[in-house]
DNA sequence: GCAAAAGTGTTTGCTCTACACCCATGT
DNA sequence: ACATGGGTGTAGAGCAAACACTTTTGC
């Protein structure tokens, strides 16, 4: 089976840079290429786009099948279309950026990717094409919109402490906050359930556990509302 | 002469949200759509990219060719992909966004489109495809973007007064600002080169001309610096 | 009782906003 | 002389940053 077209076409493919926090540091999702070119290279989860399918279906398709992840906060990030990024032929690739919390989401390497494996932000080994370049991206797109949209409860389970809160904002801007001044703020916004429930297994004094409101975020939004860290 | 590929890929086209201001507001360049589909109908500037071009060089050469304008300033925007936005086939497009002075732009509708013209944002005709969303992006990250990334200065010639530079934001954020309070933030921030020299044929005082001071921005950067109106 | 983290207010400086008048120039 | 916009300062409010101790719980 073939297809002809009248004219020459760059092949399309969708790539997620999936980001998750564990208790040490940011972490992204890697796969190890299973197939030339770059094989055995450590690589982005992301394939080619199928016809008939929006880019962002691409996207959770692939990191589905290649990481078992799915339902996940997926994002648009850039298009990169340098010719020579691909060695093979004209690829242009459509990023996308990814977050999850790591408690709710397994990972198991699967079919087309021979493995896949979490790495620290700061130990991230060569990657194949430009991935380090998307990556940059990512990184840099997260640092820069968590302080203006409310997407740091995307790493956290649905119930969450305050201070996993603060630690969350900690490892992506990289930089220590008051604990003061950061409850404050947060909670002034009020967009944070207190809940009637506390952390369990811990070793010292259990925090109340909070939820966020995305019905109070959404309504305060149409008000005029806007969410600053 | 024909394409032939082992997989079905679906076509990319960059196209390009074009603004610039006059006295009256801000405006969109627009131009009318020689061919089917949408033949005769409003459309964004743009067109089919060529294998071994990136898409901002696609951007840029359909910008050019349809309308004349070139060496503008020119911004990714999204990528749209949903498989029904175009009749014919599943066409992504990769939308940019361009900021030129009216002043040295002129625009000479030329061979792909049969005409070019300028509109204003509040007064745009239907347009083809999912130009309306697209056109729609642009001005919100156009009217976010304006605060914290110093792109007003593009939509202006290379000196001009303060006046003109609070009417740009003015026209872009829609609202009204205070003179002074405007003119102390921006000439405190020390990225405008105070010129010897006023503006001329005005019937009233003529206002002392500035210059973005690209040099001084960067520099400032570098140091942690970050733009802010 | 000791270790670990939870939880809580106040002061200070800075930034943003609101606001009005005189001056220079052209017609 | 009149119309038009140029150019300037200050006071008050709100926000952000710095800062330390007491309480609770588990071991």
């Amino acid at each position: 089976m073939s297809y002809t077209y009248k004219y020459a076409k760059p092949a399309v493919t969708a790539d997620c840079v999936v980001f998750a926090l564990d208790e040490e540091d940011l972490k992204v999702l890697l796969i190890q290429r299973g197939q030339e070119p770059f094989k055995g290279q450590w690589a982005l989860p992301g394939g080619f786009a199928e016809v008939g399918e929006s880019l962002e279906d691409t996207a959770r398709r692939e990191l589905e099948e290649e990481t078992g992840l799915k339902n996940v906060f997926l994002e648009q990030l850039y298009t990169f279309s340098k010719p020579e990024r691909d060695p093979r032929e004209h690829v242009i690739t459509v990023a996308y950026y990814a977050l999850v919390n790591l408690a709710d989401h397994e990972v198991h390497a699967s079919t087309d990717a021979s493995n896949a494996a979490w790495f620290g932000i700061d130990d991230i080994p060569a990657l194949a094409f430009d991935h380090d370049a998307i990556l940059t991206t990512a990184h840099e797109r997260l640092r820069g919109k968590i302080s203006y949209q409310p997407i740091g409860f995307e790493l956290l389970p649905e119930k969450f402490p305050l201070r996993i809160l603060q630690s969350v904002y900690e490892k992506i801007l990289d930089r220590d906050l008051d604990k003061r001044n950061f409850r404050k703020k947060i909670l002034s916004m009020g967009i944070l359930q207190e809940l009637d429930e506390i952390e369990t297994d811990v070793g010292h004094r259990a925090a109340r556990l909070y939820r966020f409101n995305k019905q109070e975020y959404d309504r305060k939004v149409e008000q005029g509302f806007n969410f600053k860290m």
